[in-house]
DNA sequence: AAAGGTAACAACCGCATCTTG
DNA sequence: ACAAGATGCGGTTGTTACCTT
């Protein structure tokens, strides 16, 4: 079974790139015939493929709904929680992410999420990885939602021309669970927009586990209108005034951490965003000591 | 400007499971 | 119930564009 189609085969299976021709004859052969039946359909149309390579190219390329275009902050986010929840269960996430394919969720994860593994020589699998990333990662995508959602015309006060001149702060809260979420926390109740980033949200379940939302909340999470209040900020204090994804300290000492050995984050002049349309480089490792 | 390195994405492969006759 | 083929999934590799030196 699964491909196997030997060299010199006379049929000559075609490999490698789709050509715009073979895009538009699988498109055409399925809009008037339907999918499925993918090897009788890759014969019938005329094209030198596989059935699972007209299957593949099809849902992943071809297939109308297929969203194009960077992951928005939003999606980014639900792909950090959900694979935190299921592992490498790239289809049952891209489920959750309507348009987005199991393929390019997984390039996702290998390579912007795995790299920062790398970089920090850590196993993206351990807990301490995926600890770091609901430390640092999510609420910077989530404050970044936020961003969006307000649209504010005017840009902000001090914008980070020069990061290295400033200095902002962010805390742990010790003894607290780290994993913040409550449904409570996450029942953005109003339509306040009151989404002040120097604001320490109390997590009210400080025993939550492995998973930062309910799937009540998830549903919730699935819409960017709701967001209002950002449900990882209770795992850092942002000092509004100076926070300009510079320069940050992070002193994750004495947190009462389970299993976790206590961290020591100190990052300088950290990388966190490097761009406005969130292509996020985490942050920049050389500058990243992580001690246990 | 060219070469080398890296990141991002597309596509392939093998295996597991499902479907059908 | 069983076998063969079809489909789906996750891991891996190949290609190309972009960046750095």
């Amino acid at each position: 079974m699964g491909g196997s189609f030997n060299e010199g085969n006379s049929h000559e299976i075609k490999r490698g790139p789709w050509t715009p021709e073979e895009d538009n004859l699988l498109v055409h052969y399925i809009t008037c015939h339907g999918e499925g039946r993918w090897n009788s359909l890759a014969k019938s149309s005329g094209l030198k493929r596989t059935g699972k390579s007209c299957r593949l190219r099809w849902l992943n390329y071809l297939k109308p709904d297929v969203k194009r275009g960077n992951l928005s902050p939003h999606e980014q986010l639900l792909i950090l929680e959900l694979h935190s929840k299921w592992g490498n269960r790239w289809s049952k996430i891209a489920c959750q992410l309507p348009g987005r394919t199991d393929n390019e969720i997984k390039n996702y994860w290998r390579t912007r999420v795995q790299k920062q593994a790398r970089h920090l020589k850590i196993d993206s699998n351990s807990k301490i990885f995926v600890e770091t990333l609901r430390r640092f990662w999510m609420p910077r995508l989530f404050e970044k939602i936020e961003q969006n959602s307000s649209s504010s015309p005017s840009p902000p006060p001090s914008p980070p021309s020069s990061p290295s001149t400033s200095t902002s702060t962010i805390k742990t809260h010790q003894n607290k669970s780290f994993l913040p979420q409550t449904e409570q926390t996450l029942m953005l109740s109003s339509s306040s927009s009151s989404s002040s980033s120097s604001q320490v949200v109390e997590n009210k379940n400080p025993n939550s586990s492995s998973s930062i939302f309910s799937s009540e909340s998830m549903a919730m999470l699935s819409q960017d209108s709701n967001l209002k209040t950002n449900p990882y900020s209770d795992c850092y204090h942002v000092d509004n005034n100076n926070f300009d994804m510079g320069f940050i300290h992070l002193d994750m000492q004495n947190r009462g951490q389970g299993d976790m050995s206590a961290l020591e984050f100190q990052m300088a002049e950290a990388d966190w965003m490097k761009n406005d349309d969130l292509d996020i480089t985490f942050w920049n490792m050389d500058e990243l000591h992580v001690a246990f």
